[in-house]
DNA sequence: GTGCATATTGCACTGAGTGCAACAAGTCAA
DNA sequence: TTGACTTGTTGCACTCAGTGCAATATGCAC
């Protein structure tokens, strides 16, 4: 009974890749905003390797659901279920239904930071943040990115830690942006430098989104123009 | 019975508004981001005068609430009892506890809208937008908006609904400058300039919360002069 | 007053999230 | 292999936010 359980989970799982055309849902996780546990430096041994599966497991059973029926209907029973683990232990691997979905993001945030730092010789700051999202841009596995976006605009309870998403964007890319720069004096500007970076990438996704005929770094490259030339026209 | 109960609700508001030395929570309320019902244009008879009455108390009831015991530790149970209502009315009147903090927020999306206009003479849009944001912010309510954002640092479930209510600004600012410059070409721009503003904002207000010695209104111009000089030093 | 609209309330329910204590499984050493 | 130790899983009972419904109370207009 609980190997069919666990058979059925399995099945669950490649029906859902097939039917969405994209494989490798978050290989990694890091837990959400306030991880509650640093899963990536010991990464042997039998007890690792089933908790990694059992979150894969979680995580592709949450998405799955969320898209198919919808966040607010899925209940976390139906997770649990669907995982097969209790609804209890669920919230041994995340502090909460939405975290499911923070997690994807937080590995962009980590892409963010390392990819400033890799484009340190861009120049000033505004380009090098730039360039990091760029790049990060281009790497996003498109179904996915997708998928999570819509799934985020369903309810406002999610649009809001979608906002704070944004916050951990500008996080990373400050921190990027403080190692290369490390004096103290610039570091009000590193933060506008960040905050506007981040603003510009959250308007081009939301253009993107809604009349998506080209691609998102395009939207984004464009955010930046705009940004130079209206601050430009300004006086004081 | 009922009526010492609300006696002593009549109590507790008194003993709030001496121990926190200010006035005039909320006189006006829009029910938070999507307004539950209009109150504005209807406000004469006995009906509406009690609406109003019942409405205050519960947000006075709430606020002090969260100050003295902390938000998370204030049940809406706690809120009804000090408001003189049963638990299930309290949702005629917020669709949520935090909405009693977000519609004090929602006050200054009104007042940035408005004050936006105002300044049309400013100059360009970002000039328009630090002004109107200057204005605003030196109508702040000192000691209710130190107490707000006190609270709103308490959990992270407030933060985020903190950054929506920048969003909402952002919006109110948006459409307070899409009003001075009709013309659709120019909408990308006076997104983005809206955007930066609040950042600015954003920014200003947490070195304000942190160190601040210095009235608002001088870290957000000292903000709105490093995202100039950020910009210019910028490449392409 | 009567009739109508709206406000208030209690009740029963769902669903997220927590604390606890029992139990199962992995780990490591002898 | 066995036994001690650690970590993971689970069920249970609980709290609290939020909703739907139906009964009752209140304000309002005639």
């Amino acid at each position: 009974m609980w190997l069919a359980c666990a058979r059925s989970g399995v099945l669950a799982l490649a029906d859902y890749r097939a039917s969405l055309h994209h494989v490798q849902f978050c290989t990694r996780f890091y837990g959400g905003l306030d991880r509650m546990q640093d899963l990536l430096p010991k990464s042997e041994g039998l007890r690792e390797r089933k908790r990694q599966e059992t979150l894969q497991r979680i995580t592709e059973a949450g998405l799955k659901s969320f898209i198919a029926r919808g966040y607010e209907e899925t209940t976390l029973d139906d997770i649990a279920a669907a995982a097969s683990i209790s609804r209890r232990t669920f919230f041994h691997y995340f502090k909460s239904k939405d975290e499911i979905l923070l997690a994807q993001l937080d590995n962009y945030a980590q892409s963010i930071k390392a990819s400033t730092v890799e484009n340190a010789s861009a120049g000033e700051p505004l380009d090098v943040a730039r360039e990091a999202l760029l790049k990060v841009v281009n790497g996003f596995e498109e179904p996915q990115m997708s998928a999570i976006a819509r799934i985020m605009r369903q309810s406002k309870a999610l649009q809001v830690r979608r906002g704070m998403a944004n916050l951990q964007f500008e996080k990373a890319l400050y921190e990027g942006l403080c190692s290369l720069w490390p004096g103290k004096q610039r570091r009000d500007g590193l933060r506008m430098v960040a905050m506007v970076a981040v603003g510009a990438l959250r308007l081009s996704v939301e253009t993107w989104q809604q009349d998506g005929k080209r691609p998102l770094a395009k939207y984004l490259r464009d955010a930046f123009k705009n940004l130079r030339a209206e601050i430009r026209a300004t006086d004081s």
